[in-house]
DNA sequence: CGCAAACTTGATGGCCGTCAAGCAAAGTGG
DNA sequence: CCACTTTGCTTGACGGCCATCAAGTTTGCG
């Protein structure tokens, strides 16, 4: 009940991962301080107090990781959603040159890198936790190089939805089939190393395929065998339990 | 003196980055059990003892990490030189999917995870070593996308030999702006998401414009800033200290 | 209802893949 | 020391995937 109650109750759930945190780590999670803001949509994330010592929860709403380029263009690394820590990686590295942002209309919870200092001080299971998020994060980064390297436009957006209706999933924000969709073309494009044009005609053909559906910002996926197919899709890289 | 003499010297000063580690934890990763292997160019690295529960060191050599797909079908995700843990993600998550194999004839030292354990848990600078680590990995996975996402062939090589050229040098394995090449065409292809005859072409031009060479296995960077320009390189993400 | 953002589609061209052939370098065995 | 083989490098011809440019159309929001 408190679980759910608190809006660190995902983030508890998340950080157990298998077997779930013992009580005195959960209750810990649970009473981080809460610096919560809510950030409208194509906004960076900052924490106002300016220097970088604060790591963020996703509470609600879906963000993403990029880099720009000196020329103007940009490369999306990570999208997040609902329980995610995109930036748990600060709080042992600073990574200046990683910006974030939010795609939609977030809710995020800021917490001072001091008090996830003493969670994972304390509590094994929390340091033990860390280590999974970061560690499970760099295999979504070398999944997404090998999408990036080696399949064409249409595979790799095949690979995204795959891995994005897993990960939605897990946090119970699917139904059935079908699965929120906010992401606009000119965000696939960012993200896949495309243009929004191209991103377009692949969505078209995925659809004539009868694999996919996108309308009314829901992703349908019409046929999970096929696009695991399409997408040489292994789902091991996000260690999901279940 | 001990530093140069033991196999894990290159290792105790690394993982020491900016300060100089603790005497007694450097003295434990001196005294790591040792277990070396030579193994031969071009060969999967593998510990014998059949399941993962060991982290490699290189100690000499160069090496690779790389996930194949179903079709046969190759990418490199990482290039690794004398004194990096190319695995050391293995001790707080399996990777399956992961493969790792040596470019030249390597000699390589394989550590057992609790031994790797131990040391984490009784020297907090090593655990902190540890995450440093893990992350600047990280961090180069990201650069790697945004090369692979948003960069031509020609700058995308040119990525690659910054990252390489500062890599080794702080490693003390370059001499002036020249430095051991022992990667193949193919190579190049395959973590840089091209064919070998494209990656042929564009080297062509890199060396037709003066900015680099590359023959008798080296590379020589006829300017530097040259190829920085073209790479549109920003070194913080290797977080080198010198 | 009006404006802006996002989506869609066509035409055109370039970067890079594919195929193929020839050359160079390095190792092997007689 | 020299055929012979293997591996890697180089170059040309051709084609396809995807970028670019340029309309329209639809959707969403104030």
């Amino acid at each position: 009940m408190a679980l759910s109650k608190s809006p660190f109750g995902l983030l508890a759930r998340r950080l157990g991962g298998d077997a779930p945190l013992p009580v005195a780590a959960e209750r810990a999670i649970l009473g981080l301080p809460l610096i919560i803001r809510t950030i409208e949509a194509s906004r960076d994330i900052k924490y106002e107090g300016g220097t970088a010592d604060h790591c963020c929860v996703i509470l609600d709403g879906w963000t993403c990781c990029y880099q720009s380029l000196t020329d103007g263009r940009c490369q999306i690394l990570s999208f997040h959603v609902p329980g995610d820590l995109p930036d748990l990686q600060s709080l042992y590295l600073p990574s200046p040159d990683l910006g974030m942002a939010t795609v939609t209309r977030s809710i995020v919870a800021f917490v001072p890198h001091a008090e996830m200092r003493k969670l994972s001080d304390q509590y094994p299971a929390i340091a033990q936790a860390f280590w999974r998020e970061v560690l499970v994060s760099a295999a979504t980064h070398r999944a997404w190089i090998t999408s990036l390297g080696r399949r064409d436009a249409r595979q790799k957006l095949a690979h995204l939805f795959c891995e994005l209706y897993l990960r939605l999933k897990a946090v119970g924000f699917t139904d059935g089939n079908s699965m929120p969709m906010p992401l606009r073309q000119t965000d696939f494009a960012d993200a896949l190393g495309l243009t929004s044009v191209h991103v377009n005609r692949m969505l078209k053909t995925l659809r004539e395929e009868g694999v996919i559906d996108l309308y009314a910002r829901r992703l349908v996926i019409s046929d999970w065998e096929a696009l695991c197919a399409v997408a040489d899709f292994n789902p091991k890289y996000l260690h999901l339990t279940d």
